[in-house]
DNA sequence: ACTGGCACTCTATATATGGGAGTGCCAAGG
DNA sequence: CCTTGGCACTCCCATATATAGAGTGCCAGT
């Protein structure tokens, strides 16, 4: 940190971390002194790793055995050392050709999370979109199950469709719902999803006696919709693919990495935090904030639709995993499906 | 097989299970002894579990260590020496509440699959129903959102919807659309959706210019999104339950295991199997003719809705399951979720 | 500043070694 | 004839021990 790296530590740094992440196994002096292409001896390499562990990149397992990178190693490895791989064209157009074949919103979120996790043989993790503040609302109607059972339907402009199913107090007869319908389609028209959920808001605590009775219950049960519209979804796939990995050996630790996927909450918190940055964001280790992580790295990218970014993308796999492979086929992707969700929309 | 058990023996495979379930360890003599409640001597019994292996029920893994049950035993003992314990009534009731606290089909599977893993510790598994013959089409609709793309809303009687965007060769007015929307209400009102699917079927064969060209379109749209209607379901709740489970403790199996889970068609097709029995079934090892669930056991019970099956449900664990504890609590919940789908749907 | 040499450390692997649990069989007793 | 205690035998498992190998740190020489 204080001093910078002089070239030759440099590069023996990322030639250590390069062969740890192909081998696995710590890197000793002598395959180093072959590897680097440097003309240097072992002894000297051993020096200059000597140095390189002062500084708290890399470290060793045992007394005597090579080196690892440590936490600090991987961070300096990607922002400064690494070279990433461009993307083979061809994978690029047969990725961007599973990507858009399906139609639908959802269809498109679900490949990219299975091609992702495919691609790279690790988990995928891709956050359903934001649409609140972009999509904006077309049309609600009130269907009539059966007496007091009610179906909401709220579309979107998009073509999103959120239903729910509403036990109500009372019987409400057909032309209430139609008028409720169009009340509800004629005001907010237009109108973003975030706003027509704000305004709904604002009419229940106003708790007006303006509105008829009737009308109270289809905007309670409207904002509910519009709630539960928001509703921020995490699609996950290709976990399985960890349990290949020999770094996870430990069932145990593996026990707890599932945990996380299937709670989401963390998972979606953590892709939030890296949606503020645009480009690709690389989490090591702990520097996600989770023990379960402590072995692993995140690759996350976000997406945009229209230009503003509504979800991310990413990956998960073991900290020494391959992120010059791994980080373009992350952004080629996090790229391809701003494409596909933009050109959906009009 | 051949010759029927005499009841001591029965009464010492029974105690040796048992034994071998809550403990996990092969079972020998002199534990035995202590345990069966019988006045016998190590020796005696030792003899005793000779003839249990010769008829293959047992088998020891070495030369000397206790016996473990093979797949015939498990079978003899859940089909005809198991006792099964009736359910904590409370446990039950505070079951039926948080199923029933969906109102929606969708919720009420999703809570009824987590609930089982949750109260066995196991992966538990449950198929959505085949609603086709049962529920009846109310009404469909088309939504134009830009020029030439349509969204497609399907209306079931029970509530569930059913949503599909298209992106159709030519424009089409809003009257087109609305003349189309009611010739299939009108047409279809009330029938059931497989019948429909089939109607649609058998127009769309026909050809007929007796139609006009819109009603063609709109009639293979409508197909479509009846065909996806059809669309059996799965979902998979707590498989990592599974990684808890000592027996199941090499990371391979489990992953072969996590595969079953991830391309749920086998998993389908084995919960099909056990649609045709009721009550509650049993898959012990081999018997679900998947090799990945060679040391698992599967336990099944099917729902129904309005007296006919629609689903089943199960669980997944180690062949070394406590069947005293799962058996009724598949049983029970096959039987609240049948209540749970069939209350709502009047 | 780099290098070869050397003693040292620590791991991983193979190889004994002994205890323990359980069996099978046999001969004796009810 | 069924049951039982006794006994030799087998096999697993945990522990100890030896050995090879890889790699280091340090020093002294270039």
């Amino acid at each position: 940190m204080a001093t910078p790296l002089n070239s030759r530590a440099e590069i023996l740094l990322k030639t250590l971390i390069e062969q740890y992440i192909s081998g696995g196994a710590p890197v000793g002096s002598r395959t180093l002194a072959t590897q680097a292409g440097l003309e240097l001896s072992p002894a000297t390499i051993r020096n200059v790793m000597a140095e390189l562990e002062d500084m708290g990149l890399i470290r060793s397992p045992h007394t005597s055995s090579g080196r690892v990178p440590t936490q600090a190693g991987y961070r300096l490895f990607v922002d400064s050392l690494l070279s990433v791989e461009s993307m083979d064209l061809s994978t690029v157009s047969q990725l961007q050709g599973e990507l858009t074949d399906g139609v639908d919103q959802q269809h498109v979120i679900a490949n990219a999370s299975s091609m992702l996790s495919q691609l790279t043989q690790l988990a995928a993790v891709v956050s359903v979109p934001r649409r609140e503040e972009i999509s904006a609302f077309r049309q609600i109607e009130f269907v009539r199950l059966s007496a007091k059972r009610i179906l909401v339907i709220l579309i979107a402009r998009d073509g999103q469709v959120q239903n729910r199913v509403f036990d109500t107090g009372r019987k409400y007869s057909d032309s209430e719902l139609v008028e409720a319908a169009n009340f509800f389609n004629a005001e907010f028209a237009g109108r973003t999803l975030g706003e027509v959920k704000r305004l709904l808001l604002k009419e229940m605590e106003r708790d007006s006696e303006s509105m008829q009775k009737s009308m109270r219950v289809a905007v309670e049960m409207a904002q509910q919709v519009f709630a539960e519209s928001q509703d921020e979804g995490l699609v996950v796939s290709g976990e399985s693919n960890l349990m290949d990995i020999p770094d996870m050996g430990d069932v145990k630790t593996l026990r707890r990495l599932f945990d996380v996927f299937g709670t989401k909450r963390d998972l979606l918190h953590l892709l939030d935090q890296s949606m503020r940055c645009e480009g690709v964001n690389i989490f090591i280790g702990r520097e996600s904030g989770y023990e379960a992580l402590e072995d692993c790295s995140v690759v996350t990218a976000s997406y945009e639709v229209d230009n503003r970014i509504v979800g991310t993308l990413g990956v998960i796999g073991p900290t020494r995993m391959s992120y010059e492979r791994v980080i373009p086929i992350v952004d080629i992707t996090a790229k391809l499906i701003s494409g596909a969700l933009s050109g959906d929309n009009e």
